[in-house]
Formats: structure tokens, C-alpha cells, sequence
DNA sequence: TTTCTTAAGGTACTCGAAGTACCCTAATAG
DNA sequence: CTATTAGGGTACTTCGAGTACCTTAAGAAA
């Protein structure tokens, strides 16, 4: 209750750089998971990893610099392209993988930091690439393989049409909030909007 | 410098009711454009408004309350669906429109609430019919008159298609931020996107 | 006009949290 | 073995949200 782990036994034994380092980030991180940006106050984060604030304020300069480090260990997640050998299975595969993690309280924790980082240019653009998520990359390579079975037109080939369905998932989590994205919206996505613009053929007329 | 606006020599005139919510509700306003959510005081709007805090709390029960509140006031935008003859003017009238509602630092303001709003159900309800930006509607009355005239496919009539570009729009924003909003990203969503979709015929097969 | 009720003004408070200062002490480099 | 570095402890300042309480004006009713 009073401890939480420090060496129990060992006497004074003090810890110093990466290792008090990694304590701290990880207390961060667990208080971020549990109460949000909000609820993540510097007190608690240093009582949480058995030092004080003195520690923290060497490393980050500022509540919001912390949070972002935190948050950005937390959404460490790999996005591997799937390969089901057709489209609509690909791109439903990557959509549920990334509305999963998005499910989890993440995108709470997410608004809290963009708000509050509040006019930190870098802490901001260090945010974004996060929500990026890795980008078009994936979405790219996913329609790479569609355009090369013929299954899509090569114009589709573009970033800004690649990422429509995750572009509009994310917009789900701003506008109606974590409950209504089920299943059946991310099949929604692809069926209504995704695959239709992939695929239009012909009809380039101005 | 020290008297926002009292009646200056009309002995102890004192407002009261509507006038006074008036006046805290403009006050708050002000200071929502001027220093955005995160400098939202309630001191600092009571003064403003020649009042003191508990004329705000007798009306708003929070911070949080007061800044959607004023929000709400500040973004009362009124869409009119244009109709220029052409689905491609239509929509690029529309993206204008909103873009430059958009870019009125309100987008930094709404990133403040949406986090400061916290876990408050009703409030991030009321935010989120704000960001909606009238729904659907407008989106629909257009389309519908370019199916009409048949630039476009009946099945792109649809809720979640119809307002693909405004989603991507909303989207620049929230992960590229303001700079990077010109007019060349909103035709390329148009032209891109948009218009493709909408117009995609055939190759419905899976 | 007088009185009563309601709501505004003024002020001072508590509480929590960010960020800072300072001194003491353990770890490690030389 | 000593000097330097960095962590620990703690107390502090500052600021803002929200509350309490009393005084006083406004407006309605008698």
C-alpha cells in the first residue's frame, strides 16, 4: 500500500538513469491507462515508481512532455499488412486490428494529450505521427497486391484514397464516440465507401 | 483596463437575469477566441463580464459546462446548400465553406473542450452534434440533386458516402493541423475521392 | 410606500496540482 | 579515497476550480 517496489531488504540501494528512467515511464504509463491524461498528476506518477518529482522534472519538462512520452510507449503497435489474397478480406482485417486498439480507452487518453500539449509544436507533431499510425505504408502495400490481381484501379494507387477507411473509422471515434463502432460499421466502411472507390472504373469525366 | 463595461456613473445599476447571462455568456466567448479552452478562467470571465464567479456557478455547474456553452454560441454556423448547377461545384462550395469555419482556430478550441469535457456524457454529446456540423442533410440535398440529373450513381445516396468529404476534411485537421488545410487538399479530396465514389458504376461484384 | 424574496456583489476560503529550490546522501568515475 | 553526479526528501510558490457566507440591490406583492 506504502510501497510500491522498491528493493525491500536490500538497504538504501538507489537507482540511477535508464533504470530509474524505465520505473518512471512505466508509472506514467500505468496511471495513464488507469485515469487518463487527466487524472495523470506528476505526485502521483513519482510516488507511483518509488521516486519524486525532482527525478521526473531532470528528464521531461512539463506534465504534457510526459504524458506524450507515456502515451507513445503505450501505442507502441506493430501494423502488419494481412494477406487473405483478396481485398475485401485485407483491408477488414486491418481495419478490426486498428479499431481494436483504438477501442481500448486509448482514444480517451489521445483527446486528453492533444488538448493538453496545447500550442508544444513538437510534443503536437510527435502526437500526430502516432495517430498516423504507421501512415499509408500499409494501406498502400494492401492495395498494391489489389491493383496487381486486377481486382483495382491503378489511379487508386494515392494516399489520400488508400487511407479512406481508416480515415473514416477515426472519424467514427470522434463523432459518435467508442460505442457505436461494432463490426458492422467497419463492414459498412469497406462495402459502402471503400471498395466502391477503389474499384470505380471509367466515368473520369469532368 | 480595470472596468470591462459596468454603467459607469448610473449609481449601483444591477443587471440580473437573461441580461447577466448575456453578458457572462459573451464575456465567455471572448475569452474562448482569445486564449482558447485552456485559458478559460472563470475569474477571468467573471471580470470580464463585471461579475464574479458566483453569478457563473449559479448557472453553469462547471468549467467545463461554461466553455461548451460559449462554444456553442461561437460556432453557430448556419450551412446552406449551394447549387451551382454541378456536383463538383456544389461540394467544393461546401468544403470551402466549412474549411474556412474550420480554420478559425475553432479547431483548437474544440481539441481543448473535447478533452477538458472529460467524462461528462451530456457535454460531449452537445460537442459532438457541434462538430457534426448539421449532419448528413446538407450532403444529401446535394447529392440528391446530382442524382437527379444523374452524375451520380442512387446508391451513393447514403448517410456514410455522402459525407466522405467533409470526414476528410475534418480528418487534415486533426492529423496534419491547420497549415496544411489549402484549397488544393479540398479539390484533391474532390476530385480524388469524392467524385469517384460517388459516380463509381459496376463492379459491384465481390 | 413598505416589505419580502430573490439574486447579484464581494471576499475569503479550501483543495489539488504544476513547477521550483535546496539540502542531504548514495552511486559511480577517476 | 575522493570528487562529481544524480536521486531522495521536503517544503515552498503559484494558480485556478469550486464553495461558503454575508451584504446589498432589484423587483414583486401587499
Amino acid at each position: 500500500m506504502d510501497d510500491p517496489t522498491p528493493e525491500p531488504s536490500s538497504g538504501p540501494s538507489r537507482r540511477r538513469g535508464a533504470v530509474l528512467e524505465e520505473a518512471i515511464l512505466r508509472a506514467a504509463v500505468e496511471e495513464l491507462t488507469e485515469s487518463g491524461y487527466a487524472g495523470l498528476s506528476m505526485d502521483r506518477v513519482a510516488r507511483r515508481a518509488g521516486t519524486n518529482k525532482n527525478a521526473i522534472y531532470r528528464r521531461w519538462p512539463s506534465r504534457a512532455a510526459l504524458g506524450v512520452a507515456a502515451y507513445r510507449r503505450l501505442a507502441e503497435v506493430e501494423l502488419r499488412p494481412p494477406d487473405t489474397g483478396e481485398l475485401r478480406g485485407d483491408v477488414l482485417a486491418l481495419l478490426r486490428q486498428i479499431n481494436c486498439d483504438l477501442s481500448s480507452s486509448r482514444s480517451d487518453i489521445l483527446r486528453g494529450l492533444l488538448a493538453g500539449v496545447g500550442d508544444d509544436p513538437e510534443l503536437l507533431t510527435q502526437l500526430r505521427e502516432q495517430i498516423n499510425q504507421g501512415g499509408a505504408g500499409v494501406w498502400l502495400t494492401v492495395l498494391g497486391r489489389a491493383v496487381a490481381r486486377g481486382e483495382v484501379r491503378p489511379e487508386a494507387l494515392h494516399p489520400r484514397v488508400a487511407t479512406v477507411a481508416v480515415t473514416l473509422l477515426r472519424n467514427e471515434y470522434v463523432t459518435q464516440g467508442i460505442t457505436s463502432v461494432t463490426d458492422g460499421v467497419l463492414v459498412e466502411i469497406v462495402d459502402e465507401v471503400y471498395l466502391p472507390l477503389v474499384r470505380a472504373r471509367g466515368s473520369t469525366a469532368g
